[in-house]
DNA sequence: AATGAGTACAACCGCAAACAT
DNA sequence: AATGTTTGCGGTTGTACTCAT
């Protein structure tokens, strides 16, 4: 039997947050720190909301040191690099970006990132007709937008066992090192051509993301290019690991 | 001024991994 | 080892707001 879901719990609140609630939220963590989300409505009196939301409400609203407002063009950036290497791993990219949050950076991608980049290889690629300036048309283009945008990463991505890779050691990446495990599966089922995004200037996404690399105007950020290149690395053994992993289940019945 | 479409983002849901018993 | 519970994640929805007609 499944578990019910946190709204239909009994007597818990749902909907948009109030101040006095907040403010309980961060009595609580304030005296037994993060975790036990599932303890909040008991032991916070007058917050009657389930563990699931208090995590949410903390984690991407209340907690210290999150960043609101615009996205630089930095992080416009590096989030884009990301997602290339990591697809729809929120919490991954996050990590990457002091002060924001998964559920920020994904509402982010989805609004403006996802759409410029498919918008710009919509206006390179269809050729065929002369813009009627018509409602239709808009319309049309962000339904193509909604199904481009699934096309791009397709797989549900899934966790699996973690692993320290060949040549790590136990220090602060291996956690960042082990999350990066499923990325072999989920890679190997898109093809390239599937994957194939326009950017800037109508040249594809892997090809501009290696000529942000090395050009002079993004030298200044050498922050951001460290921690796309980092990930790469990361994500090139992680992926020659899983890849042997792989195998070798695969063959295991056959070999006992 | 009314209204419908589009946008932004907070919040919710279902699922699966991790953890506890 | 089996089972139940908690946590964390990504996808989706609801709604307030803005803008165009």
């Amino acid at each position: 039997m499944g578990k019910a879901p946190c709204s239909s719990m009994a007597g818990l609140e749902r909907g948009p947050w109030t101040a006095e609630e907040d403010a309980l939220l961060i009595n609580y963590v304030q005296q037994h720190g993060e975790g036990n989300w599932s303890k909040v409505s008991k032991k916070a009196a007058g917050l009657l909301r389930c563990g699931k939301s208090c995590r949410l409400r903390w984690v991407n609203y209340l907690r210290p040191g999150i960043k609101r407002g615009n996205f630089s063009p930095e992080e416009d950036d590096l989030i884009i690099r990301l997602h290339k290497l990591l697809g729809n791993r929120w919490s991954l990219i996050a990590k990457r970006l002091q002060g924001r949050t998964d559920n920020e950076i994904k509402n982010y991608w989805n609004a403006h990132l996802g759409k410029r980049l498919l918008q710009l290889k919509t206006s390179k690629t269809d050729h065929s007709k002369p813009s009627t300036g018509s409602k239709n048309k808009e319309k049309q283009q962000h339904t193509d937008t909604k199904q481009d945008n699934a096309n791009t990463f397709l797989q549900k991505p899934t966790r699996v066992f973690p692993f320290l890779l060949p040549g790590s050691s136990a220090n602060d990446d291996t956690e960042t090192l082990n999350s990066l495990t499923p990325l072999w599966s989920d890679h190997a089922v898109a093809s390239d051509e599937e994957q194939i995004l326009l950017y800037e200037n109508g040249s594809d996404i892997y090809t501009c993301l290696d000529d942000l690399l090395f050009t002079e105007e993004y030298h200044h950020s050498i922050m951001f290019d460290k921690v796309y290149m980092e990930y790469q690395e990361l994500l090139m053994s992680s992926e020659n690991h899983v890849r042997t992993q792989a195998d070798y289940s695969s063959f295991k019945p056959f070999l006992t």
